[in-house]
Order: C-alpha cells, then structure tokens, then sequence
DNA sequence: TTGAAAGCGTTACCAT
DNA sequence: ATGGTAACGCTTTCAA
C-alpha cells in the first residue's frame, strides 16, 4: 500500500507538510500544496485509518445500535438507518452497525477499544437497557426517540405530542367536532414511546378543545387484516368526522380501502390526516395531508450533535423537532358542520 | 484509557507476553496466562482498535455494501443485513454500513484506506457496478447474490434455478400436471437476478416433465392490491391445479384470502408451495410447504469465505445452495387426478 | 517460557 | 512555510 512517506518524496517535501496538507491543520502555500496534490492522485493514496485512529485521537466512526426487534417495521426501520449513514457520511463518518445482543454489549466494546467516536441508538424502547450502557462509556451517545429515563442523555425525535396536537388543531380549526385516532399496534403502545406520545398529544388537545375524541388501535394488515376495518367501523360508529393515522403504508391503504367501500369520499364525507409516517404518503391512492416523520432530520440533528460533542462539552438535553404540516386536500369542513 | 502497559504492569509481565496470553499466538504457562486474565478483567482492558489494526494485519471489520434502492423489499433486506452482522460477529468482525452512492464509492475508500479487511456484497443487480470495483481492489469482496458478469468473483446465493425445479417436483409427484407460479413485480424481474432464475428452473423442470405451466407477476399489496386477485384468477382460468408462489409474505396473504373468497381449500383443492420466501411462512393464516430462502445460510457462508480468503488464496466461484423443501401439508394430488 | 525492541503509518509538537 | 521526530498502543521477530 502507497503511505505518506511515498507521497512526501515523490512531492519532495516531508511527510509532515503532506499530513498537514491534507489535513489543512496548519497552512501550505500554494505552490507545495499543489504538488502534493497532485502526487495523492497519481499514487492514489488513501491514508491509512489505523494509523488515523492511532495518532489522531479520531477514529471518523460512529457506532449505529439497532436492536431489530422482531416488531420492528423494517421499512422505517431502513429509512433511519439509510439517513443516519447519509447523515453521518455527510460530516465524514462511517457507520458501524451493531445489531442485536451486539446492541448492548456491543456498545460497551466498541466504545472502550476506541473503535468508535460516538454511538447513535436507534429503536429506543421506554426502558432501553442501552441507557445504562450510554452512562457507563466515556463517549458521547446519541438517542434518536426518547427513553423514559433520560436524565443526562442526548436525545433527538420528532415531537410526537406537537404532532397529535397539531392534528386536532387542523381539523377543529376547518370545523370538526369530533375526530377519531387510528393509531399503531397494541404492541406498539407497550414496546414504544412515541405512539404514546402522539396519543397523549391527540387527546390533550382534543380535551382542551373540548373536541369528542376516540382512539381505535390498528394490527398489521399482513396477519390481521381485519381489525382495520374494525377499527375504521368502530372510528364512524364513534360519530367521527375526521379520521387522524397513525400507522404503517399498508394501514393507511386498508383505511382508504374501506372509507372506499363505505362510499365515503376523502374531503368531502369524511376529512383525514396521517400522523408520524416516515413512508411516502403521495404513493397513497388518495393525497391525505400529512404530518410527516422525517428521518433525514432526526438524523442530520443526532449527527450534528455528536460531532459537535466531540470537542465541545454539550449539555444533555432532549431536542424535540417540531412538526410539519402539509396540505394536500384532505381535510374540508364537516357536512353538518 | 487503560494500555497493554498497565495490564503488563499489573500482572508483572511484559508487553508482550499480554500479548500473546491474549491472542494465543504463543503458549504461556497456566500461571502467568491466569494473573494476566485477572488483570485484564480488574482494569476493564480493551486493545485499543487502531493499534492492532496499525500492528496486526487485521482490521476485524467487513464492509457491508447496500444500495437500498426505492423498490428494494425492505423485510427481507433486513434480515440479511441482520444475518451478514450475526454471522460476522461470531468470527470476531464488525460489519461497517456503505449505503447508496457510498455502496460504490465507499468500497474503494474504506478498502484502499485499509479500515476493512472484506467487503460483503448485498442486494445485487444483473449488471452491478461493485462488479467492477470488487475487481480493482485488493481486499476480498464476497457477492451475496449473482451478477451477470461474475467472472473471478466469489459468489453465494440460494439455488433459485433449483428451488423453482424442485417446486415443480413435488407438485408433478404429486399428481398435478397443470401448475402455475405466481412471481414478483414486473420491475423485479429487471431489477434482480434471482426471480428470473426461479422461473427459469420452474419452467424448464415443467416443460422436462411435461407439465403444463404458465406465469403471472404480482404488484405489492400496498400500491396495487388488485393486482393479486387478477393474478390468482388468472392463474386459476389456465386450469392449474396447483400454485407456486414466489412473493413477499402480504401476496401470501392475500393469495389466501382469494383462495378462501372462492372456496378453495389449501391442499383440498388447490396445492399450493412458497418458494423463495425469507419470512416466517409459519405466520400465515393457513400452513404452507416452503422451500426457504435462509439468509442466515447465505450469509454464514459468505463470511466463512470472507475470512478464509484472508489467508488462503481462494479459487473464486458461484456457491449455489442447495434448496430445502418444507412441508406442511398444502400440497396433494389433484381431485381429478 | 518469557522479554526487549523494531516496526506499523499517522498526527502534532518543537524547531528552524 | 517547512522539516524532524516523538508519540500513539499494539503485534511479532529476535534473543535468551
């Protein structure tokens, strides 16, 4: 492998004057800098990240921990994973995955054999042992969702009760009186944090708007096909005008499916808004206005936040992202409004 | 952070005797190898990452490469991505994620900056550009699918010619002389390699033992549920009496309920084999045979080359695993056999 | 069975 | 603006 110091002589300067070349650490005139360049893309080096991690006290990893659950919606799932290694490569870092029983321990490994520079924990549960484990270790961890104890901690996520409200406060501001949730899994409301949190922000803001309120909870249409349609029933039974979602693509389909059969027409019969979806809802058969889960956001943000801590002492805190409304014809007043 | 120093220190040896007590490259007696352990346990030691890679050879870490393309399935992805992590882990390597534009560009920077020791190769297109990058680097690189030009490449990948093959086995075996397979996406018979080798091993075997076969393509049920039913139905009118199926677990289901919608029994009836199907077909809602796609298979041996290929010069060639057939009892011999 | 010491390829400090 | 060189923490050869 070609090393600096072939590079330094074919430039005919020392190996420190390519270092610093490279690294722009201290200045090079002009002249020199572009011989070294030059030699760099001839020899094609590429500098050796042993040696890096060695050195410098920078390894340019960060540590990615991903339980995977067996519940776990593999499509979302990919799309945080996806965006925290675009997000990270952005700012010059790769991503070491850590899965599984690897998730925990993992972590601990990682962080004390200096692989890593920082961790970035995706899939956090209320009572993630990882938290522990983010206490323990000397580098800086980054939650993307928010654990129940998250004293001290680095969190970033969407504001999912901002979002629940957001909703209400859409459609009782085009005239609704009474509106219906249809959220995630039951599972989802136990192994999770968020589903609860845009519950909570639903209801609040329904109660403080004194909005009547219902919250039916949806299966996965693959092994329960039915209880979206029980639920959708069950939301129009509630005498709901307006229908907020939170779930999966395939429930969203499933909902409009029924409203279909049902004769109801989005907009007109009946108004609608998906929640804390990270798919894309413009692939839907009808266009919903939607208050999207972005994962390029959390991402970019939790990146941000480890690289700054790197050098900076930053105070731990839970960084909440604000919501985002957008439009696409789905909610109009009530009929009987 | 704790050195091999301090741990020499502790248990009165040398450096180097830690060493090698460590890793095992040179006897050391019981005694000594004992106050090393102790102290390498009471000072949470760790070897420092970048050190053994500068000293040592090895980097401990293979790059996963995946695109993640938008029509990637996202379930099935994942859980190869979770077997290629569980089954480097078991070596003693960690898996760092090179994701889109970086799944090209990223193999030859992490390879040529010597942070990886082998590349793994996931989601493989016909005509995949890492072909060519696998060629001009140094460091192994193990495809987990087949490209079209796989020339000097170490290939590994369920035997889909075989698996569409022996589908077709066991359903002529068992009387049926009509069957018909219902296949991915259009657009996956272009994107991917493996549907179309299942298809070509289900009707070459139908058209060896003069079976009468015929083809339909499903959607995905979220974007285009109708497509399905039309599937079956079609798949019905050319007199099958017996299914293949080739699809993500939601087509299951949905093929299912078709079948129960027109009073078909599974078995009774119509036969019916998942081929190819890396989810738990156990989880659907009536019991079928499979012949199974085990990422766990492909990727235990793709790390099993990786590592061999360190320090053995291996011949490169396409490992085909051979298929397993499952049963459950939803194939019979035709009523009118 | 063990130890001493020469690297491994950088970075960054100290000079000039 | 540039060069020399001491770390960085480990592996492994050479000696004993």
């Amino acid at each position: 492998m070609t090393s600096i110091h072939e590079v330094a002589e074919a430039a005919g300067v020392s190996i420190s004057t390519v270092s610093y070349a490279l690294s722009g650490n201290r200045p090079v005139s002009e002249k020199t800098r572009r011989r070294i360049e030059d030699a760099v893309r001839e020899l094609g080096y590429q500098p050796n990240a042993g040696a890096r991690m060695l050195a410098g006290r920078r390894t340019n990893i960060f540590a990615l921990t991903e339980p995977l659950r067996p519940d776990t919606h593999a499509p979302t799932h990919m799309a945080f994973v996806l965006a925290a290694a675009v997000a990270a490569r952005k700012r010059g870092y790769d991503i070491l995955l850590l899965t599984e029983e690897q998730a925990s321990a993992g972590m601990s490994r990682v962080t004390a054999s200096d692989l890593v520079d920082a961790t970035l924990v995706l899939d956090v549960a209320p009572d993630d042992e990882r938290v522990a484990i983010a206490r323990s270790i000397r580098t800086p961890t980054i939650f993307i969702g928010i654990p129940d104890d998250n004293d001290g901690l680095h969190c970033v996520d969407l504001d999912f009760d901002a979002a629940g409200s957001l909703a209400v406060d859409r459609l009782a501001d085009a005239g609704h009186h009474s509106i219906a949730l249809i959220g995630q899994s039951e599972l989802a409301y136990q192994r999770s944090n968020f589903p609860r949190r845009l519950l909570n922000g639903f209801r609040t803001r329904a109660e403080e708007r004194r909005i009547a309120q219902s919250f039916h909870s949806s299966g996965t249409t693959v092994t329960e096909p039915r209880i979206v349609r029980r639920a959708v029933d069950a939301a129009l039974e509630s005498g709901a005008t307006a229908l907020v979602l939170h779930a999966a693509d395939d429930v969203h389909e499933a909902v409009l499916d029924v409203l279909a059969e049902r004769g109801l027409r989005i907009g007109d019969d009946l108004s609608i808004v998906s929640a804390g979806a990270s798919f894309d809802t413009s692939a839907l058969s009808v266009a919903i206005d939607t208050i999207p889960l972005i994962p390029q956001l959390s991402c970019d943000l939790a990146v941000d936040l480890a690289v700054r801590s790197l050098d900076e002492a930053l105070t731990p805190s839970v960084h909440l992202i604000p919501p985002e409304y957008r439009e696409a014809g789905s909610v109009a007043p009530p009929q009987h409004a």
